[in-house]
RNA sequence: GGGCACUUAGCUCAGUGGUAGAGCGUUCCAUUCACAUUGGAAAGGUCACAGGUUCAAUCCCUGUAGUGCCCACCA
């Protein structure tokens, strides 16, 4: 029997075991050793279990927070095999369009180029081998943690194959009358030149200025006096008797910001008549309520601000100047007219960008759009039905409530997707066009057709990553591990990703791309701050796993925080955790002296029964928090067996037996002891699976009929 | 403007319808023991506040206060 080292030596052993674990090709749901005699009886071995691992971006390299989605999956994804099953982790990786390019636009600037001076192809060329890039360190990096995936069956979402499928969707959609082009109202950032999403513009709250403006016969109010040069038309309520004495449709002459106009009442009851003054005037290019009334009244629209956020000339003097500046001189002008009524102040949420706080500026412009509430032309349910469908049905669950209720009240109240993004990384939609005449494949029609030159958003793509990666995989793969078992992800992209998924996944397959919802937390610093590059808080996990070792980040990280809840880290709690790494080593230690007298058929003494037996009351106890997917539970528990029980009570409580001159009983104990330290060492190996596994090693523990080896890793759970 | 969550030991957080737990920190004791990356012990909480349901509430319900978060095209 070989002696141990004094500690257990991360730096060096984690890389080789992970080694020993990928040679053995038990990543693989291929390769398990689900049907042979040490499983004796499996009752799990035709069964499949899968997770699709969220592809990280591409971008940069990994944070705490991936640490995290590491853990939680390898966790279930461990316990699984070792329980039997088929298991499947699938990796991959995300181009991730837009953050990528943002990311990528900030080192060109750095550099001191121009991103808008930089051709098309070259950018994306150039985007490409640094996303590349990233994607080979971070597969380094995942390996580091521990990461059971299969990487024989990883994809990235810019492959082939990959896109191909996501053509196909678009196709279909399109076919189905529920992708549509249209020129509508989008939210524009004029930093990015690009359109977002509703889900990627956010709402901060401004302490802006009302201002009351004469209009005519009316008083209107209004916070953004610098679009007000095109407005012909006042809107009020029919009910509202301040303007009784106004007929619908009356016509009447303003004098106005840069001379008079003729400008024309309409009465619509969408009208808040407790609002300013009960009266407002319209800009149906660049406000979406304004738009719709524009809609319905077939009234004509223009664009005042221009995409870089600089006034057209219908501003007239104030033409070319950017609207930041503008709207003072433009207020000064109109009291200086005797304009301007009153001011007021006021407080109210202005969109802006997501990524740069931008204000977004609502323009109109043709995109495509993702209808959510339609049903398509073949019959069946909108995208949205389906989605709810399924959550109310308990096809999809969710492990905390609380997020199945926010899934569907986000579901409630869906706008179309606009679908477009002006930037260069990513998929390029798959349209052409011909004067008036559209058409949708992959490649040109033919001689005059030109392509659309925006992509896709990343998370139409990705939004097809579970059944995706399963088509383009092995044959069969698709039938053995779709639909998938847990999706496990971040709250923060629960409607960004998750919901998508969900509504594609019914689309596509007609069924939901997973059973089981579980959310995990933004990992935060001791002063609860959101960790980002920006603030300069981030903890690098292969940095403190370095230190600390792997196993150490990764209970730390586990335990004591449930699902859903924000985990604070701190390097005292990881520490603690490495101390647990010692004394899971000293224990192998000290009955690594005693293997010799290993051997015996006596039967065990009473005391060896009870001590039996709370093992197993632990060990079930440990799988029901398992199989609740309260993994924090699990840690805990046999963290604290393992610890303050088999290590302070029973290794004491054993000595004089094990130092007995009484052989035959001395064989006993250390059979019993060894029972329960090698269950032990199986439940933690989920948590810890590189010190679990290297004492395995050096113990040359077997299970009673295994016959095919001594790898922990798919040691019978 | 809607909605949600949280408030438990000095700090960070778990947890449960039956007189509260962990880690770190603090105090005391032990030390040629597999392990000082240790062991034993101790101090420390009216489980935010006020009502209600219950034989029994920190846990369920209602309200209040503070904190945080999400969603939202009202001028």
């Amino acid at each position: 029997m070989e002696e141990l080292p004094k500690h257990f030596d991360h730096k060096t052993l984690e890389p080789e075991i992970y080694k020993r674990w990928e040679a053995s090709g038990f990543f693989s749901p291929d390769n398990l050793p689900v049907g042979r005699s040490a499983f004796g009886g499996n009752p799990n071995k035709d069964k499949a279990f899968t997770i699709i691992m969220p592809p990280p971006n591409a971008n940069g390299s990994l944070h705490i927070g991936h640490a995290l989605f590491v853990t939680t999956q390898d966790i279930m994804i461990r316990y699984k095999r070792m329980a039997g099953f088929k298991t499947l982790w699938l990796p991959g990786a995300d181009h991730a369009g837009f953050e990528t390019q943002v990311v990528y636009t900030k080192k060109i600037e750095k550099e001191g180029r121009r991103f808008w001076e930089i051709p098309r192809e070259q950018l994306y060329n150039e985007i490409k081998d640094f996303t590349l890039a990233n994607k080979t360190f971070m597969e380094g990096q995942l390996k580091a943690l521990g990461a059971s995936a299969d990487w024989s069956r990883e994809k990235f979402t810019l492959d082939e194959d990959i896109k191909a499928v996501v053509y196909d969707t678009f196709k279909m959609l399109h076919d189905d009358g529920l992708i549509y082009r249209g020129a509508r109202i989008i939210n524009w950032c004029p930093k990015h030149q690009t359109s977002l999403a509703d889900l990627e513009v956010v709402h901060p709250e401004v302490a802006d200025t009302f201002y009351y403006l004469k209009y005519g016969p009316f008083t209107i109010a209004t916070a953004r006096p610098e679009t007000k040069f095109g407005d012909k038309y006042v809107i009020v309520h029919p009910d509202d008797q301040r303007y009784a004495q106004f007929k619908d449709r009356e016509q009447f002459d303003v004098e106005w910001i840069n001379g008079p106009i003729k400008a024309t009442l309409i009465k619509d009851p969408m009208m808040d008549m407790t609002l300013g003054t009960g009266a407002m005037t319209i800009t149906p290019w660049h406000s979406a309520e304004d738009f719709d009334l524009a809609q319905k009244y077939d009234l004509p629209k223009e664009q005042i601000i221009d995409w870089t956020g600089k006034l057209l000339p219908i501003a007239g003097e104030f033409a070319g100047q950017h609207i930041s500046k503008a709207r003072a001189l433009i207020v000064e002008k109109m009291k200086g007219k005797g304009l301007l009524v009153k001011t007021e102040p006021y407080t109210h949420a202005v969109p802006a960008c997501y990524k740069c706080g931008t204000a977004v500026e609502p323009q109109i412009r043709p995109q495509w759009f993702l209808a959510m509430t339609k049903e398509p032309k073949k019959g069946g349910k909108s995208l949205r039905d389906l989605a709810v469908e399924a959550v109310n049905s308990g096809a999809v669950t969710f492990t905390t409530d609380r997020f199945r209720l926010d899934f569907l009240r986000w579901m409630e109240n869906l706008r179309d997707w606009n679908i477009s993004h002006q930037i260069v990384w990513g998929i390029q939609i798959p349209a052409w066009y011909k004067g008036d005449e559209i058409k949708i494949g992959e490649t040109s029609p033919g001689e005059g057709w030109t392509q659309d030159a925006d992509v896709f958003s990343t998370w139409f793509s990705s939004g097809q990553w579970p059944f995706a990666t399963l088509m383009t995989n092995r044959p069969g793969d698709f039938e053995k591990f779709y639909p998938t078992d847990v999706m496990e992800t971040g709250w923060d992209i629960l409607f960004f990703w998750v919901a998508r998924m969900v509504m594609f996944g019914l689309y596509r397959t007609g069924k939901a791309p997973f059973k089981t919802v579980y959310l995990h937390g933004l990992v935060r610093d001791k002063d609860r701050q959101k960790m980002s590059k920006s603030k300069d808080n981030m903890v690098d996990p292969l940095g403190v796993a370095g230190e600390y070792g792997t196993d150490a980040v990764r209970m730390a990280l586990v335990s004591g925080n449930a699902a859903g809840t924000d985990p604070i880290i701190s390097e005292d709690k990881i520490r603690g955790y490495r101390n647990f790494t010692t004394k899971l080593w000293n224990m192998a230690k000290f009955v690594l002296q005693f293997t010799d007298v290993f051997e015996t058929n006596d039967g065990v003494t009473p005391r060896d029964e009870e001590v039996l037996h709370e093992l197993e009351a632990v060990k079930k106890q440990v799988t029901s928090y398992l199989d609740e997917y309260k993994l924090h539970l699990a840690a805990e528990s046999i963290y604290h067996y393992t610890w303050h029980t088999v290590a302070d009570k029973l290794i004491e409580e054993y000595k004089p037996r094990l130092n007995s001159v009484d052989k035959a009983d001395a064989a006993i104990a250390i059979k019993t002891l060894m029972k329960v330290f090698s269950e032990c060492l199986k439940m933690l190996h989920p948590f810890m699976p590189f010190v679990t596994e290297e004492i395995w090693g050096k113990l040359a523990l077997r299970s009673p009929s295994g016959e095919e080896g001594t790898m922990l890793i798919v040691e019978k759970w």
